[in-house]
DNA sequence: TGATAATTTGACCGGTTGGTAAACATTACA
DNA sequence: TGTAATGTTTACCAACCGGTCAAATTATCA
């Protein structure tokens, strides 16, 4: 058989995850740097330590990778919203969602990445992702936010716009790295920067700017 | 003659500041787009309106048009936090400058994306102008944002995370725009998503989502 | 073990890409 | 007007890209 293929095998085979298995961290790791286009299935065959036709035995075109990847990463990468409770406290839901959404951006910058670049260049490959699934989640924690700004829980506003406001300024720290490296010089290169961040995100969401202490004189 | 070049004339014909023009014009759009390297010289070409050969005689390379490109866009893009005023009033300025900013991403969405691929995708072409125009004038701002919170105008914060914060949450009305469409729905895919915006963005960074009236009943 | 299926590889292909060469056309200007 | 500089085009190239193919190698299991 010239085409049994990972789709047509019933059971899967222990080298055919293992090499799946390496195949979507190499893909991870060259999408996410250089974009779709910008990826090649050569770079993506070396980093992964295989040959091109070795790589497309599993994946039979570049397409195919790049769905499989989005399809593994989207659900866990949404899962800090999924865990956004109803009955918690609203403020510390919200800041244990910044928390989350923060910890990701550190830990998963590429996976940031990854979709960063997908959905800057007009989603071409994730558009029903981004319409259906996300969509759905996103109206129904902003039915909860809503239900606590009319409880007034907390002050009101416009749930989804602070939902974008969570993702833009969490996932910043890892879609602009480069940027926020460059500006604050090599003194705070280290993982303090999160933690700044982290101070920063909670009291602004919950605070705001103004002044909530007299100053010291 | 065969090689006089834009760089070697000393003064600028008619038809090169034209061309030059339109094709710069072309290439935003098609970076902005699509990166760099998603980027043809064909794709320019075409929507410049002018074969690809000529195209090439007034860049010489992809890279040197991409890199004009920048030149010309990063000192217009900087403007609104060189308006940052240290003498007005702190909680104005810093709701001016969110507004400009937020203007610009409605308006100047393309000059946006073409940064945010950029950096996206480790700033390979513009790592100088981040490390050095850039963070100068950041360390600048963000000393007169140190110095309103040590006389206890705005709450006290870290200035370097607050202008990052204000980075993110405009630009990504601009760079993420397909995401932020397929959340809202079609019902709000008019200019009221930028008004919005406005609102909540200033109500955040101003007052925070603490509550501040009591609930009406 | 032997045969069958699964996996891996080198050679290759057609299309695209950034860029060039040189002939041709147009403009500027003495 | 004539001519030299500037601008434009057609044809082309070498490198790269996604993907195929058939042969070779390895794993599976009766």
């Amino acid at each position: 058989m010239v085409l049994p293929r990972a789709a047509k095998t019933q059971r899967r085979t222990r080298i055919q995850e293992e090499k799946e298995e390496r195949i979507l961290e190499a893909a991870l790791e060259v999408f996410s740097a250089h974009g779709f286009r910008g990826a090649t299935v050569d770079q993506i065959a070396d980093v992964a330590g295989m040959s091109k036709p070795n790589l497309l035995y599993y994946f039979r075109t570049k397409e195919a990778m790049h769905r499989a990847l989005i399809d593994r990463v989207l659900d866990t990468w949404l899962d800090p919203l999924r865990a956004f409770d109803a009955e918690g406290n609203p403020v510390a839901e919200i800041r244990s969602y910044i928390r989350r959404k923060l910890e990701m951006a550190r830990d998963f910058p590429r996976e940031s990445r990854l979709f960063a670049n997908e959905v800057l260049q007009g989603a071409p490959h994730i558009e029903d992702e981004l319409k259906g699934p996300l969509k759905e989640l996103v109206d129904e924690k902003a039915e909860v936010i809503r239900a606590w700004t009319k409880a007034g829980k907390i002050a009101k506003c416009d749930p989804y716009h602070l939902i974008f406001a969570i993702w833009s300024t969490t996932q910043h720290y890892a879609d602009f790295d480069v940027q926020v490296r460059a500006v604050l010089g090599q003194g705070s290169s280290g993982e303090g920067r999160f933690e700044d961040a982290a101070r920063f995100l909670e009291r602004l969401f919950v605070d705001g700017l103004q002044v909530s202490e007299q100053p010291i004189s």
